[in-house]
RNA sequence: GGGCGAUUAGCUCAGUGGCUAGAGCGCUUCCUUCACACGGAAGAGGCCGCAGGUUCAAGUCCUGCAUCGCCCA
């Protein structure tokens, strides 16, 4: 066995085995699913870190799971992403000086979907590098036909139930990507800009109003003047009319609530045809809309004079025109927000559109709606959050829920699933297994044209959890994964995808489902946190600092990495990530792999060690009980934290017992006795080592398994042939020793306060010195004996019941709880030096027992407290008493 | 404007009302010993952001404030 763990070495063979021996697929048993869709990465990106952590956190539940015995499946899948796959292609194809319009539909999908299949292979591939153990044989692509056809029938559902419906509404307008956009896909920032305030004439002649607007070229498409009802100075002006200058449109004084007086001017140009809180306001006035600008940023032939120009280049003519006039009144600096398209950051223009929407209010039948339906799940706690404070956002969010834009002008994705008639108005859409119908619904005319835009593609991934299982069909898998158990991502997309998905679950299983708890499309939804630069900046590939992660499992392995993510942080809180922090993770897998090391040489030619049972305990000497009863508890307390998706805690726990339980004290333990040629340590060593990596594979999953079977080599053992299917820990509380545990932790008690003794005094490391315990329980301290004396190099040790048996001059000492150290430092010790140390002890302890006396003469605490705490804090008491009376007694013997 | 999160050792972070608040990295001293120098041993280092409150008991719960960050409008 080499002397340091290799990764490289082991990974790539050990994937290879679990996915060849088919462990990946959930077994036929009976038992509940554990289930996780994972969420589909997109066909354009390179592995990163957020996917790590993702892919880590949802295999450690699926391992853990799968160990447990549950039929365990983790579906994979990819993500058409279609703005960004769209505009890919687009650039390709400028670059050879041609645009989706010169090659036409076909065509260019034709080239998509050369990009897509040379692409969607290898997202994978650095998948499995991390080690995720899903289920690959039954991956999806959201333009598979399955899901194709899922998106179809949702599609249909809805639009019989009158949820779907096309209509000419303020959209968001990314000029950029030349589609409408979800309110979702924008996102606002604060912008340093201009606040202009203009008069316009009366109509009537008689004096003028100023408005104020951050956007004047919207000014065109102005159809109104809105002012507060309560607002003094424009009171007498309402029900008038304006003047617009230039385009010399009269425009209505109206009453708004929503005027903020203290804005601006008091008074708010209306522009319904730009500006959604304008549209509003036009609604409830009836006032006309106008749409000055194009959907490719220039004004529009309503812009009079200013046809043809870019939108911003508008802005500053009018502003020049209205000053020539004698309209600027003033200019004042003015921070706004600004929405720009979260793809490709161009300025969104709001404007009146055609296009397809999803009502989500709208009641359906005996008073369900798509968003009500989705807050009572969640506030009926079918579905649960982790971390829990997301639930709050989620509600908020749906509660304040409009209606969602799901048509999109891009060509790749699924195209919507209607026919416009060019003989009459009426539209066709068709039922889900018509892929193309023949005839016009209304006229039965043969002349039809299918709608040139495509669906959001959110609207797709919000079908995951069941088009992946097979609806609409009611296949086996749906019926025995549905709903799934948890859903994993990262809480940026909670609005996007996590609502989504849950009002489209309950939607599509209404037919098949007859409760609403099997309609919910998961159980759980556990959130993960961002992973940051070492700066905690947000990595971004155009700002360069993004960590590759392939790169961080060839240096460190992909368990060092895995682990310094999950134990990095807590659930659903931000995380910085560098190069360096991923050593400790490589360190741990290498201490692993050297105990085992060891464990497994000691093993070698040993013969048969047997296994361990509870009943062997009896015979078995006080280290072994300590470290039996320690590892229980941590079986316990692991499970307890996967239950409760605590991973970062459940992490750092093995990490503590079996670096610093198993490795410093017990493996040191065991030597002597091995040394001695007792052999009764090996099989505590290979019982508490193999439950060890059990507990921690879902964690790292490769060093684990590389030891394990290397282990099992040793061992023998019957069982499964892999640890990936061998059966997780269990805590069995009839291995809990406490006296074991008290014992053993005292005798290290003292280890430790001879060691510092001898590093204090500068005692040379290899030299033996003669030692004193002064105990009341010799024997337990006894029965410790010869760990003291080798791991404190101590020769020889004299254990004493009573003080006055330990020498006094000359002499170092530290007061446990339970015993007393003495040290004989003849020459190496400074009397007054130690005075110090042990007066300043003496005030440390005192002050601590003050403060437990305090609380113990408290009648309050003693009434109230639970009386395992009140038992607990005077036995504290009690220790703190008698390691005060050592203190006292030590500092007296050591004189004046 | 509304909401959420963070503020704990030099740095990065854990800490789910009850042990004298912990870890990793870094720092100091010592150790090439037989699993491991990717190591071992010993140590230094804390107004748990500030101010109130609830409680027998607060780093933890509540209120307010400050600073930083995020989400929504």
């Amino acid at each position: 066995m080499p002397k340091a763990y290799e990764p490289a070495a082991v990974e790539g063979r050990l994937y290879k085995m679990w996915e060849d021996g088919g462990y990946f697929a959930p077994t036929d048993g009976d038992g509940e699913p554990f289930t996780i869709i994972m969420p589909p990465p997109n066909l354009t990106g390179e592995l990163h870190v957020g996917h790590a952590l993702m892919d880590t956190v949802e295999d450690i539940l699926i391992r853990w799971n799968r160990m447990r015995g549950r039929p365990t499946l983790w579906l994979p899948g990819i993500d058409h992403a279609a703005i960004a796959v769209h505009t890919l292609v687009e650039r390709t194809l400028a670059e050879e000086g041609l645009t989706r319009y010169d090659i036409g539909r076909e065509k260019f999908l034709e080239r998509v979907w050369e990009f897509v299949n040379a692409s969607r292979s290898r997202i994978f591939d650095q998948h499995k590098r991390l080690g995720a153990s899903a289920d690959w044989s039954r991956e999806r692509f959201t333009m598979d036909e399955g899901p194709a056809k899922a998106v179809r029938t949702v599609f249909y559902n809805l639009y019989e139930k009158g949820l779907i419906y096309r209509g000419e509404r303020l959209i968001n307008w990314c000029p950029g990507c030349q589609t409408a956009i979800s309110d979702l896909e924008v996102k606002h920032r604060d912008e340093q800009g201009s606040l202009w305030h203009f008069s316009y004439p009366l109509a009537d002649g008689d004096g003028t109003i100023t408005i104020a607007t951050t956007r004047p070229e919207t000014i065109v498409a102005d159809t109104g003047i809105a002012v507060n009802p309560a607002d003094e100075r424009y009171r007498a002006l309402v029900g008038k009319r304006a003047i617009l200058p230039i385009i010399e449109r009269e425009l209505l004084i109206v009453a708004d609530d929503a005027i903020d007086q203290s804005f601006g001017s008091g008074a708010l140009k209306v522009t319904p045809g730009h500006d959604p809180i304008d549209f509003e306001i036009g609604q409830r006035h009836k006032l006309p809309v106008i749409n000055a600008i194009e959907k490719d940023g220039t004004m529009s032939e309503d812009a009079g004079p200013y046809a043809g120009m870019d939108r911003f280049e508008c802005r500053e003519a009018i502003v020049r025109d209205l000053e020539e006039r004698g309209r600027l009144v003033k200019i004042e600096p003015h921070t706004h927000s600004v929405g720009h398209c979260e793809r490709c950051d161009t300025i969104v223009e709001p404007l009146i559109s055609l296009q397809w929407f999803m009502a989500v209010n709208k009641e359906y039948s005996d008073g369900k709606s798509i968003a009500g339906e989705a807050l009572r799940v969640v506030n009926e706690g079918l579905i649960q959050f982790a971390p829990q404070r997301f639930t709050r956002d989620y509600l908020n969010w749906m509660e304040n829920i409009r209606d969602w834009c799901i048509s999109r002008q891009l060509w790749w994705g699924h195209r919507i699933p209607v026919w416009y008639c060019d003989d009459c108005d009426e539209t066709t859409a068709p039922p889900p297994d018509i892929e193309e119908p023949e005839a016009c619904a209304g006229c039965g005319g043969g002349n039809l044209r299918q709608e040139e835009d495509t669906l959001d593609t959110w609207f797709s991934s919000a079908l995951w959890p069941c088009s992946t299982l097979g609806w609409p069909d009611n296949t086996d898998d749906l019926k025995r994964f549905y709903p799934t158990t948890v859903m994993e991502t990262g809480y940026e997309i909670i609005f996007f995808w996590v609502a989504r998905m849950i009002m489209m679950g309950l939607f599509c299983m209404e037919e098949l489902r007859d409760q609403v708890e099997d309609r919910i499309p998961f159980k759980f939804v556990y959130l993960h946190g961002m992973v940051r630069d070492d700066k905690g900046a947000k990595m971004s590939k155009t700002k360069g600092n993004v960590v590759d992660p392939l790169g961080l499992i060839e240096k460190y392995g992909t368990d060092a990495l895995r682990f310094n993510l999950i134990t990095g942080g807590a659930t659903g809180q931000d995380q910085r990530l560098w190069e360096e922090k991923v050593e400790a993770g490589r360190n741990f897998a290498n201490k692993l792999w050297n105990a085992s090391r060891f464990v497994i040489m000691q093993l070698a030619g040993a013969g048969e060690i047997g296994t361990l049972s509870v009943s062997d305990r009896e015979s078995m000497p006080a280290e072994d009980r300590w470290v039996l009863s320690k590892l229980d508890r941590l079986v316990g307390e692991v499970d307890q934290m996967l239950n409760d998706f605590q991973l970062n805690e459940a992490g750092r726990r093995c990490y503590d017992f079996l670096w610093g339980d198993y490795c410093d004290w017990y493996l040191e333990m065991a030597k002597i006795r091995l040394r001695a040629g007792d052999k009764t340590a090996l099989p505590v060593l290979a019982h508490v080592l193999e439950t060890g990596l059990r507990l921690l594979h879902p964690f790292m999953p490769f060093v684990t398994e590389e030891l394990w079977q290397r282990l099992r080599g040793e061992t023998q053992e019957e069982g499964p042939a892999a640890l990936i299917v061998a059966e997780f820990p269990k805590s069995d509380p009839a291995w809990r020793d406490e006296a074991a545990e008290r014992d053993v932790d005292g005798m290290i008690e003292i280890v430790r306060a001879i060691r510092n003794i001898r590093s204090e005094r500068k005692v040379e490391a290899a030299k033996f010195i003669e030692a004193f315990v002064v105990a009341n329980d010799e024997s337990g301290v006894a029965a410790g004996a010869a760990y003291i004396e080798v791991l404190a190099r101590v020769r020889p040790l004299k254990i004493v019941t009573n003080a006055v048996d330990a020498p006094r001059e000359g002499v170092a000492t530290a007061v446990l709880s339970h015993a007393v150290v003495v040290v004989p430092l003849a020459g190496l010790l400074d009397a007054g030096e130690e005075r110090d140390r042990l007066g300043k002890e003496i005030e440390e302890t005192e002050a601590y027992l003050k403060r437990l006396d305090g609380k113990l003469s408290n009648e309050q605490f003693r009434a109230k407290a639970p009386a395992d705490v009140v038992a607990a804090e005077q036995g504290r008491r009690d220790e703190a008493q008698s390691k005060l009376d050592g203190l006292q007694r030590a500092l007296g013997e050591l004189g004046s």
